[in-house]
DNA sequence: TTCCAGGCTTAAC
DNA sequence: GTTAAGCATGGA
């Protein structure tokens, strides 16, 4: 099977090539299955698996195709959702002339922009697994992070096998309901990682919290401090899924050591800069701080 | 063994 | 409001 289910328009300053190498950059991811010329996800649409191939036809290289390689075709509905899961996935509704003619004169990110040319911050839509992602990252690296995602995903999440590999989608907040910190300190989350997941696991699942909800506050900061009430998450989660969630442009976490490491690495300085240092910064960034974050962090890989 | 890793909380100033 | 210490875990 491999049903064409649609095309969507591309924007300037796209190249799926150059996400794919962001996506490429870790074998344990286990969210998506990519490789040099296009990316497989398991999705649950309308209670149904649905295993999608994303590519660039070469006939109509303007286009991102999504063909169903596995399961049955979703509806209208279902269709719809799909299609703007990965207009907010790959970013495709920005546009990105004004970040490209910024970062072009820039001593930093000029070089980046042409490793890295029509790289879009790759989202995580979903806000259960944008914050789950930005917990289980906290203070560990990221290996190790990976491996900690894997394993909730295994055991919490659905999983399909097609062609000699597993498909896994992450776990819904509900199935959190009865599950106890013992049970995820037992996967090697901390104490507080567990406890944190749980409470956003039902915080969603009651409909306490939505990325709706986020988006609806009157500004990205007011989101900000939405997270923060919630134990477990501080500055640099919430910035974080500001970021790759809630497709913030402006967010920017100074605290990020991976920032903080290129940066480093870039200027050449002896020391890594302190968060102030950054801040200032990324005055000449204004607007697309969260942009010139994800290029930086190209950097290091 | 020590230090670091895409931090957070709490307590003290 | 700012800073310091404690926390917990794997990787190099």
């Amino acid at each position: 099977m491999n049903d064409l289910l649609f095309e969507l328009p591309l924007p300037d300053h796209f190249a799926l090539g150059a996400c794919l190498e962001y996506m490429n950059r870790s074998p344990l991811e286990c969210l998506f299955r990519s490789d040099a010329e296009g990316v497989e996800r398991l999705f649950i649409v309308e209670g149904q698996a649905v295993l999608i191939r994303l590519t660039m036809p070469a006939d109509r290289p303007q286009r991102l195709r999504a063909a169903l390689l596995y399961g049955s075709l979703p509806g209208e509905a279902g269709l719809a959702w799909l299609a703007r899961y990965i207009v907010e996935w790959f970013d495709l509704d920005r546009d990105l002339a004004p970040f490209y003619k910024l970062a072009a004169e820039d001593e930093l990110l000029g070089p980046l922009l042409q490793a890295n040319d029509g790289l879009r911050i790759i989202g995580i839509p979903d806000l259960f697994e944008a914050l789950c992602w930005a917990i289980l990252g906290q203070q560990v690296n990221l290996a190790f992070a990976y491996r900690l995602k894997e394993r909730l995903t295994a055991k919490y999440g659905q999983s399909l096998e097609w062609q000699g590999h597993t498909y896994y989608s992450f776990p819904e907040p509900e199935v959190f309901h009865e599950v106890s910190m013992e049970e995820l300190c037992a996967l090697q989350l901390t104490r507080n990682k567990a406890r944190t997941v749980l409470e956003v696991a039902h915080l969603i699942a009651a409909g306490a919290l939505s990325r709706e909800e986020l988006l609806a506050l009157p500004s990205p900061a007011a989101a900000e401090q939405r997270l923060l009430q919630i134990r477990g998450i501080g500055p640099w989660t919430s910035q974080y899924v500001r970021m790759r969630c809630l497709r913030d442009a402006t967010s920017f976490p100074a605290g990020d050591v991976g920032l903080q490491n290129a940066v480093k690495f870039l200027t050449g300085m002896d020391r890594k800069p302190t968060p102030a240092e950054l801040v200032e910064m990324s005055a000449r960034w204004r607007g697309w701080e969260a942009y010139a974050t994800f290029y930086l962090w190209r950097a290091l890989y």
